[in-house]
DNA sequence: TGACAAACATACCGCATGGTATGTATAACA
DNA sequence: TGTTATACATACCATGCGGTATGTTTGTCA
C-alpha cells in the first residue's frame, strides 16, 4: 500500500471496498478459485486501482486475513469472553447468538478462516502463518478466559486449559465444516449443542 | 468409463493408476488447484488415456470420492468399530493407531475428505452430495457401534447417539484441520487426546 | 502557476489450463 | 483375412487468468 502523509477518506474507502469484495469472493470461491475480474466487476473498481493498493493477488489475500478475519474473530469470539468471569456461560451465549444470526448462505460458505486454512496451509507459507496467528489469537483468548474462570470458581480446576481451548476451536470448526457440507442448519445446531454440552462438562 | 464384456487387468490398472495419482494431486493442491498435466506427468499416462476413462476433470474428482475416499473411511474408521462390543475402546485404538502411523506430510495435507468438503461443497453439488454420502457412511457406522455399545453396557444410556456421532466426526475433522494449519504433530496429539477424553466421558 | 506525485483507468500480454481432434496399435470376432 | 472397437498417443486449440505498460485526472505544494 502506498503511504502518503495524508491519506484522504476516499483513498482508504477504495482500499476497503476492494478488501471487502475480495473477502466475499474468497469466502465463496476459495482463494485459488477467486477471480480478480469478478472482484472488480462486483464493485466499481478497476484493475488499475486494485494493483495500486495491492502488488499481487496473494498480498490481497494476506490483507484479508490480517485485516478482516483477525478483526472478526477478535470482536465476535474473543472480546465477549473477556468481559465476564463465567466463560462457559459467555461461550454458550456466543454460540447461541451466532447460531441465531446465521443464514443459509453463511452455512454454505462456512468459516472463512477454516476455509483458508484447509485450502492454503499446504501451499503457501504466508497464508499459513497469518491464519495461524489468528488461530493463536483465538486460542489464547479462550485460554485467558478459562484461566480467569478457574480462579473465580466457574471452571473445574483439573482441566488442562491449553488442551481444552484447542478442543473447543477444533470442535467449532469441525461443526461448521460438517454443517457446510450438509448445507443444514439442523446439523449446525445439533453439533453446536454437543459443543455446549462439552463446555458444561467443564463446570466444577 | 467404457464398459466391455471383458475388462482386462491392464485396462483397469491404467484407470487405477490415474485415480490414485489424481487422489494425491487433489489431496495436495485441492481440486481446483489440481493440474491434469501434473497428474499425467507424475505417471506414465497420457492425456488420451485419461480422457478415455474420464470424460471431464470433475468426473475424475467424483470417482476419487466414490472409489478412494469412501473405501478409505470404511476400512480405516468404520469397520474396526463394528468388530467389537466396546466402541469407545475401539475408537481410542483407531485414533492412537492413526496418530502413530501419520507422517508430517500427511498432517500438512490434512484429511482429504474434509479438504474436498470445505473447498467444493459451496461450488459444486456433485461433489457435495458425494462427500455427504461418505460422511453419512461414517456417522452411521459410529451410530451403529454406539448403539451396540449401549446395549452391551459399554456406553451411557443417556447419550443422544446421533448427536454424539456427529460431534465425534466434527471434532476429529476440526482436530486434523488445526494440526494441518499448525503443521504440528503436537497439536494433533494434544487435540486427539481431548477427543479421547470426550469419548471416555461417554462410558457408564 | 507550474511541477510533481498520487490515484486511478484502459488496453494489452504471456501463459497454463481443461478439453478436443485426429492418428495408431492391438486384439477380438465374423 | 478383413472389419471393427478398444485403448491409448500426439498435436493442437480456445479461454480465462494474473499481471503490466501506458495513459489521464486531480490535488498538493513550492
Amino acid at each position: 500500500m502506498p503511504s502518503t502523509a495524508k491519506n484522504t477518506e476516499q483513498e482508504l474507502a477504495t482500499r476497503q471496498v476492494i478488501l471487502e469484495a475480495a473477502y466475499e469472493e474468497i469466502h465463496a470461491r476459495g482463494f485459488q478459485g477467486a477471480s480478480l475480474s469478478k472482484i472488480l466487476s462486483s464493485t466499481n473498481v478497476t484493475k488499475g486501482a486494485l494493483y495500486h493498493y495491492f502488488p499481487t493477488k496473494i498480498e490481497l489475500g494476506y490483507a484479508v486475513v490480517d485485516e478482516i478475519l483477525a478483526e472478526h474473530i477478535q470482536q465476535m469470539w474473543v472480546q465477549p469472553l473477556l468481559e465476564t468471569d463465567d466463560p462457559i456461560t459467555a461461550f454458550k451465549n456466543i454460540i447461541l447468538q451466532s447460531g441465531g444470526e446465521i443464514t443459509e448462505e453463511d452455512i454454505q460458505c462456512g468459516c472463512p478462516l477454516n476455509n483458508l486454512a484447509q485450502e492454503m496451509a499446504p501451499i503457501d507459507e504466508g497464508f499459513r502463518s497469518r491464519v495461524e496467528a489468528v488461530y493463536r489469537l483465538w486460542r489464547k483468548g479462550i485460554e485467558k478466559a478459562l484461566l480467569c474462570g478457574q480462579e473465580k470458581g466457574f471452571v473445574k480446576k483439573e482441566v488442562n486449559i491449553v488442551s481444552v481451548a484447542t478442543m473447543i476451536v477444533a470442535s467449532l470448526e469441525g461443526c461448521m465444516g460438517l454443517a457446510k457440507n450438509a448445507q443444514s442448519k439442523k446439523v449446525l445446531f445439533q453439533c453446536g449443542q454437543s459443543v455446549i454440552d462439552y463446555l458444561e462438562s467443564l463446570r466444577p
